[in-house]
DNA sequence: GAGCACTGC
């Protein structure tokens, strides 16, 4: 019988500024098999957190956190639960305060002596719950097809997978491939450029990609558990690692790694020919995010390539998708293994007891594999008439389903944004006051990115008895956030999306309809633990006109980071690149321009020193130019813009205010964060009296109304950056003390015009902000501290179109400084 | 007078 076990995490963590008061579990109930320290403070605890949240298969662990220490938000990663064998969760469990936890806090006590014996038993207490997962493991739609896969990547070195959802395809994959011939450490000798050789290890790990962080390192710790190893750092026999931006932990025995894709390009840079590796797996590539595209493109190169800098050990790659379109990645690559016809090289390797063929190259297809997923039936229900207005008609089939639907089953309904969740929130609040008192309770939960994290957390709580949950809540619901309990899906068949339109340089940021697949998705979440039902709110006909796939990210951003990485890897001819979708011509040379106004590339579109060094940076390469552009500014100037730039590369530090007293009292705590030059130097003034708060960081962002989330990554970022300018030498090797030196908005706002001089408008006659290239009208965005004020010229972050032309993240500056800064180029 | 969702040695 499942149980649900509620566990708070509380206080904060702001680098053991204080002690912890968290009311952890005693320590009695710390496993033993997990009760090995490692004090990475503050990440482990949520990384635990986020852990607990992926129910294992015996029980289903809820995880309320109090704090505020994650950065990515509560998600639950879908394969982690797809993996769970038993998905109905029962409602109305009456919540136990502590019971007995399979993965638990690394325990601020003493360091802990461990014997001999403990570490047998940590072993095996590791294998038991291995064994006991085994039985789960079983039961996945996947494990059937387990020789079937081995045999087809024996043959292949090219797979593409569907695999639906609940069919444990992220979770299993890797283990069946790791004991195979093929994933061994290879000894081979590689050619270098001069022609002599070199001998090198090839291969012997698998790494798998994920869109996202909490799920690289939620499927690390279920697929460690599964395997009956220490995760990660933990121990030097760990056999399973993740690596995601900020936290790594992988162990020299490490076979199996889960990362996030960027880390995976990051990677690429340094290692092109990833050897490191024996397969990569890439998961969740229906998603297409950019840098999916980037690594499927890099991936085809290589398996198509000549593998000489892999010394001919051949790379396995299997492609991963939720979504039956697997046509058009069959056509990747089978088109470029057309290309580059290759005489098959054949490779014998004797790895000890074993000696196999390894044939590069072995065959010239590509195998495929589909595995049905597990879901309860769906019951659909289409709109008999188009609807205009969706917030209205929500309401309604809000109340219908209450009126008429047995408990329990909460309804989930998903809307465009923020301010559609809150009408929504408001009108169903309103109407269920006048509810007949004999009808179970409606509780009405928003949810949406920009939720602070404890008004997040209330989601994943079971309704109280009698009482029905009405999650309303953005895109973050489709992917990245399972809620559980839902059996009732109302979909309005939109959502915002972001598009990047070359021709003016801005994002805009519209309500479109959504896609078939993503329709798809929708619904199926209200079939994750029973049979459910989905309303469209959108007639049969309606769903039958829309698009059958998101559009890809790359149709629909700026390509300037992503040609740097091409740059930087190699590939000097953009055109010829394979992209599994294709960027209009236009943008393309807009991404290079703007890379040449930069200094990125040379006049010759080769990349520069300057575009090199930019590549490594954790930046966008037009951040990373303003940060090289400080550095020639002197170490204080440096330190200041490092401040500023990790505030713009992370979410929005101020909250929005809601109500009116709330508005007042933001101002007037906020008032000495404020500096008149604009938003910039209030970041850095932000950052800095943060950063030299010692006492109670959350306290003071609590009272500034800014988000200690939010500045949390700051802190994150700035670390990473510091550590990076120390490394090139920008910077000296010793920390700067808490001593800050006024700092020169000039030379900061001057060095970042060296990387937006094409970021600026002046102010015209008429009162209105034109920019400086383009002459477009743009207005001050409400958000920033320069609203309302009149000013010479202004320079800007970003440049969106919502309901108008905005600026955002805005600073004055003087014009003969724009002046210098575009006649530098 | 306004804030879809992700992500990086």
């Amino acid at each position: 019988m499942p149980e649900k076990v509620h566990t708070k995490f509380g206080g904060s963590d702001d680098e053991s500024l204080k002690p912890k008061t968290s009311d952890l579990p005693p320590a009695s109930l710390v496993e033993e098999g997990n009760r090995k320290k490692k004090r990475n403070k503050k990440r482990k605890l949520d990384q635990v957190a986020e852990e607990s949240q992926t129910a294992t298969s015996d029980r289903s662990v809820q995880v309320a956190r109090t704090d505020n220490t994650s950065p990515s938000g509560p998600a639950t990663p879908k394969e982690a639960s797809e993996s769970e064998h038993a998905p109905a969760i029962e409602q109305g469990d009456t919540p136990a305060e502590t019971t007995n936890f399979t993965s638990k806090p690394k325990h601020k006590s003493k360091p802990v002596h461990r014997s001999l014996t403990d570490t047998k038993t940590n072993f095996n207490s590791l294998r038991e719950k291995a064994n006991k997962l085994y039985e789960s493991r079983k039961k996945l739609p996947i494990f059937n097809h387990a020789d079937e896969i081995r045999q087809k990547l024996r043959d292949q070195d090219v797979m593409l997978l569907v695999g639906e959802t609940g069919s444990g395809k992220s979770t299993q994959i890797p283990q069946f491939l790791v004991n195979e011939f093929w994933c061994r450490p290879t000894p081979t000798k590689i050619q270098k450029g001069d022609g002599s050789e070199k001998s090198k290890t090839v291969g012997g790990c698998i790494a798998i990609t994920q869109p996202r962080r909490v799920a690289a390192i939620s499927l690390a710790r279920r697929v460690a558990d599964e395997m009956g190893t220490p995760l990660g750092s933990s121990s030097p026999a760990s056999k399973v690692g993740y690596s995601v931006r900020f936290d790594t932990s992988t162990s020299p025995s490490t076979r199996v790694k889960f990362l996030t894709e960027g880390m995976l390009l990051q990677e690429m840079l340094h290692d092109p020919w990833l050897t490191k590796y024996s397969a990569v797996v890439v998961d969740e590539v229906h998603e297409r995010g950019i840098n999916v595209d980037l690594v499927v493109g890099f991936l085809r190169n290589l398996v198509s390539g000549n593998l000489q800098g892999r010394g001919g050990v051949p790379l396995k790659v299997v492609v991963m998708s939720a979504t039956a379109d697997m046509e058009s990645l069959m056509g990747f690559f089978q088109e470029g293994l057309k290309e580059q016809p290759q005489p098959p090289v054949h490779k014998t390797i004797t790895n000890g007891d074993q000696t196999g063929e390894l044939s590069t190259r072995a065959s010239r297809t590509i195998t495929a594999c589909h595995i049905k997923g597990r879901q309860f039936p769906v019951k659909m229900i289409y709109s008999p008439e188009p609807v205009h207005d969706f917030v209205d008609a929500a309401l309604k089939i809000i109340f219908q389903i209450h009126y008429k639907e047995p408990m329990p089953g909460d309804i989930l309904v998903f809307l465009t944004g923020q301010e559609t969740v809150e009408n929504l929130e408001n009108l169903v609040n309103e109407y269920a006051t006048g509810m007949d008192p004999s009808l179970p309770k409606i509780q009405v939960l928003p949810l949406f990115a920009a939720l602070p994290q404890a008004a997040q957390q209330r989601v994943f709580a079971p309704a109280p008895p009698r009482t029905r949950k009405v999650v309303l809540a953005t895109n973050i619901a489709e992917t990245s956030v399972t809620v559980s309990g839902v059996r009732y899906v109302v979909d309005c068949g939109k959502a915002k999306v972001k598009q990047f339109r070359t021709r003016l340089g801005l994002d805009s940021l519209l309500v479109k309809p959504i896609s078939k697949s993503a329709a798809i998705q929708r619904k199926g979440r209200a079939g994750r633990e029973a049979a459910g039902q989905c309303f469209r709110l959108y007639t049969e006909k309606d769903y039958l006109a829309l698009d059958e796939t998101n559009t890809p990210e790359i149709l629909r951003c700026d390509l300037t980071q992503a040609l740097l990485n091409m740059k930087a890897r190699g590939v000097d001819d953009i055109v010829h690149f394979p992209f599994l979708t294709r960027p209009p011509r236009e943008a393309l040379e807009k991404a290079l321009l703007q890379l040449l106004n930069i200094d990125a590339l040379q006049e010759d579109g080769s990349i520069s020193e300057i575009g090199l060094q930019l590549a490594k940076l954790p930046l966008s390469p037009t951040l990373g130019r303003v940060l090289l552009a400080a550095s020639e500014h002197g170490h204080e100037c440096l330190l200041d813009v490092i401040d500023i730039i990790s505030c713009l590369s992370v979410e929005n530090i101020f909250l929005n205010t809601t109500s009116e007293e709330k508005k007042e009292a933001a101002e007037t705590a906020r008032r000495d964060l404020y500096r008149r030059e604009g938003d910039h130097l209030t970041m850095l003034s932000t950052v800095r009296a943060y950063a030299g708060e010692n006492v109670d960081r959350k306290a003071w962002a609590e009272r500034h109304l800014v988000s200690h989330r939010a500045m949390q990554s700051v802190m994150d970022v700035r670390k990473q950056l510091r550590a990076q300018c120390r490394l090139s030498k920008m910077l000296p090797r010793e920390e700067r003390g808490d001593q800050y030196p006024d700092p020169s908005p000039e030379l900061i706002l001057r060095s970042f015009l060296a990387g937006f001089a094409t970021n600026t408008a002046r102010l015209v006659p008429d009162g209105s902000y034109r920019t400086i290239v383009g002459n477009q009208t743009v207005a001050i965005h409400p958000s920033s501290v320069l609203f309302g004020k009149k000013v010479e010229a202004i320079l800007y972050n970003e440049f969106v179109f919502t309901n108008r032309s905005y600026a955002r993240g805005v600073s004055a500056v003087q014009m003969d400084w724009v002046g210098e800064a575009l006649a530098g180029k």
